[in-house]
Formats: structure tokens, sequence, C-alpha cells
DNA sequence: GCTGAAATCGCAGGGGT
DNA sequence: ACCCCTGCGATTTCAGC
């Protein structure tokens, strides 16, 4: 759980993390299967790369659109001032912000945001726009999502 | 695991989401413990949710830093024509493309790009480059990631 | 990293409200 | 529709090697 240093990964433990990001709820013993080693070694290597930091947690997908939030956008903001505490405590208490990133560029801001409706979402960037200047594209489709982090040698012809 | 239809979440629905995704992996037991019921009883809800198509897998938090892609960007692509194989090739044999979004807006689409450092973030960008016009926004920090998908009648006096 | 034994869990079947 | 209990096989865990 310690710091974020690069760590050293061999081949299984890339192909443990590949398996646990395909499914992070198969048992130790089927792990340990599909890699070859035994479910108390397979067990030993998880923890090490928990404790190193590699494996942050174990999450379930849900599905935004089959609970309501049919509707998924990208919002740049434009922020002015250095003074970040109001960007901070709106984004704290505003859940449908699922993700904001600190980024270069004209919008130092980047947030990805859930509504149920475009009338949801009006409301939601109507309160960002309180901060600064947006931008809000909105999400017609994903045609790529929740794509595995990669080994840190895969280069596959590109 | 059909269709995307809505599904009505009682609360307990919304108990075990937001409990399964703060730790896809406890047991049920405990899970069945932590929104008191029993073992069975929410086992029986969870694969229904599964059913659903609600919850779509389990997967485990991988930090990419820690496995050497210490750089994240956000790419905008303005894509020039209707044919979209390219496209979809490109980032299909790209692993380090995490998401690729269809939006609105100028930008046709809009990428989530790892990367093992700058020089490499150059070489990627420099591919996706040849198909259309792109902005790239590398990512300082992320404030908010991570976060669950609202239970749909999540309101927080915002 | 492997084995082996005890505790725990997962999974079906059956039944109650 | 929803929930609980029981039984058995599989898994987890922790010891020692």
């Amino acid at each position: 759980m310690r710091h974020d240093h690069r760590v050293i990964l061999d081949e299984t433990d890339r192909r443990i993390l590949a398996e646990l990001q395909a499914d992070g709820r198969q048992p130790w013993a089927e792990l340990g299967r599909r890699v070859a080693m035994s479910a108390s070694a397979v067990v030993e290597r998880v923890r090490r790369l928990e404790e190193a930091g590699v494996v942050r947690g174990y999450r379930a997908v849900v599905d935004p659109a089959a609970v309501g939030l049919g509707v998924r956008a990208l919002v740049r903001l434009k922020y002015p001032t250095g003074n970040y505490k109001p960007f901070h405590d709106l984004v704290a208490r505003t859940p449908f912000v699922l993700e904001a990133h600190h980024v270069t560029g004209e919008d130092c801001f980047v947030l990805t945001v859930l509504a149920r409706d475009m009338r949801h979402l009006e409301q939601l960037t109507g309160r960002l726009a309180t901060l600064g200047s947006i931008t809000t594209s909105v999400v017609y489709s994903s045609p790529v999502e929740g794509r595995p982090v990669p080994g840190d040698d895969e280069t596959p012809g590109g």
C-alpha cells in the first residue's frame, strides 16, 4: 500500500494483472490455474502487488444507463484563478462528476459527468459554469471503454 | 445480462451497488452483514443485478504509474470523414488508448491515453495525428477519479 | 513456491412469508 | 416477489518444508 515508485513486474505478474482486470472476482485457486501456479503462490503475489500499490482495489463495474443515468458528457473548464477551493467544494458534493483532471492547455480542468437526461445535464453544467467558462461535449457512444492498463512492455505492432 | 433498459432499484440495491463499487471482492457473507441481509439473499440480488446488466463485471484497479505508465493525456481528435475504419483499426491495436468517446462538438473523438514518458506520448499522438487534427492535454493530476456511479436519486444538496 | 489440514465460503435445493 | 436455512464441495488460510 506504500509509494507510487516503479515496480518491476515479471511475465507472471503481468498475466495476473491482466486476469484480475478481466475478472476481479475470480477465486485465487482459479487464477492460480490460469497462470500455472498454486493458489497460495498466486495469493502471495497478489498481496505483494497490492502492497506495492500496483493493485489499488477491486470494483464492480456498474452501467450508468441501467440505473437511469443515460447521458454522459465531458466538460472542459477554463478556470480563471489559482484558488481551487470553490472548484473542489463543488465537485466534492456533486457525485455525478465521476472524474476531474487537472490538465495542460487552455482548459484547466476536464470533467466526466453523468446525468439522467439533458435537462439534468443542463442543471449540472449550469453549476459548473459558475466557476469559469465551460465547453460541454455530450458522448454519443464509447467505441473503447474499460480497457485494462497494459503491461509496461506492451508494444503490439504499434 | 440482458438489455440496457432501466431497472428499478430499491434502497437495498443501491447500498449493494455502493458496497460492490467500494470493494468488489468482499465475500457475499460480508456484504450481507453490511446491508443487513443473509448471504443467500444478497447473492440472489446481486445475481439479478448482473442479469439486468446493472453490474457488468468486476475489475481490479491497477495504478498505471506503478507499472511504468506515468503519463496520462486526453487527446481530442477532429475527424474529417465519415469513414471510421482507420480510426477503429488504430485504436484497436493501441492498448495505450484506454478510452475513446464519440462526442458532439468540433472534436469528434476524445481519447484517454497512457504513456511511459513524454517521448512515448509524442509517438502515440503522432500516430493519432495521421487520422486528423488533434489537441493534446497532459494530465497534471486527477483531483477526482474512480468515483462510483451514483444511485439514480442522489441529489445531495447539489 | 509447494503441500496439507482446519476454517470459511460458494452454491444449489427446499421451504416460509 | 422476496427472503432464510441447510448441506456439501470448493476455496481460503496458515502452518511447515
